[in-house]
DNA sequence: CTTGACCCCGTACCCCACTACAGGGTCTAT
DNA sequence: ATAGACCCTGTAGTGGGGTACGGGGTCAAG
């Protein structure tokens, strides 16, 4: 099995080296070892570990939400597959979760995005300000918003 | 004109006092005026440009948008609505993105846990890293669950 | 005239997620 | 043998968005 220095994998996920030995400092992603030289090295499971980390993060998990998510792949001979599943229902709804709240910052964005006339007009009654001023909220802003 | 002392707005609009001195160190708030004793004062403006900014950042946006959303909500004759428009726009996409990953990433968890047997079997198999590892579908699992 | 709530300013500190050194060791090519 | 790329550790600094604290002034009630 071929083996990354930090170096090489940081390079090929795109991210720095600094930011891999804070992430083993953090505990998200120890190297799978050292060579006698001292060097970390990393194999193909650390890459996909990696990624999974960059990914979790771009979707805007903190890394505090990320070592949860990692916690999941408990050790997976020891676990239960219902205790996993478990785990992964209860993240399953926090997911669920976040997507709703995004969702109405979406909507309300979205609203005022659809009311302003967006043009060269001064902005004098430009109704993105007068929403966030909330003189007239924009019309469908209460009515039928059941997200 | 009714105004308001520093500790009066905090508590009114739900921050802190020291926020509202943060807020005015940023520029975002300078209060009304100040007493001869030299406590700040507020009128009803401030209130108003203070609401704006904590809806605001309930919207998601940081303090540097807020600051450029107030620049053109203090002087709306100068900017053009478009203006105000793509600001707001720029943060409905950056959100839009976040849900479209989020919502991958619940579909992955929600694979995991149909494909999941739940039962005392050994989870070798229920690893969170291969759920999100498009290399790797949970057999089975790929072809009706567009959402 | 003291007590307590409120205000002032300045500075330091917090968390998060890095990023940047400094001072050193290792490996490879020339 | 030396240059240059790479690695190590440890510590310090950054920026965003505040929060806490120390030392002091102001003001109304008792």
């Amino acid at each position: 099995m071929n083996t990354y220095r930090i170096g090489e994998l940081a390079s090929a996920l795109g991210c720095s080296v600094e930011t891999l030995r804070y992430y083993e400092r953090e505990g998200l992603l120890t190297a799978t070892g050292r060579s006698s030289n001292g060097y970390r090295f990393y194999n193909e499971d650390a890459v996909r570990q990696l990624k999974f980390i960059l990914r979790a993060k771009a979707m805007g998990f903190s890394l505090e939400d990320i070592r949860e998510l990692l916690a999941i792949r408990v050790d997976p001979k020891a676990a239960s597959c219902g205790a996993v599943r478990n785990i992964t229902e209860h993240k399953l709804q926090w997911v669920e979760h976040k997507i709703a709240e995004l969702q109405r910052f979406r909507d309300a964005l979205q609203r005022m995005v659809n009311a302003c006339c967006g043009g060269d007009v001064p902005a004098e009654h430009c109704s993105i300000l007068l929403a966030l001023d909330d003189q007239h909220p924009i019309p469908g802003n209460e009515e039928h918003s059941r997200d």
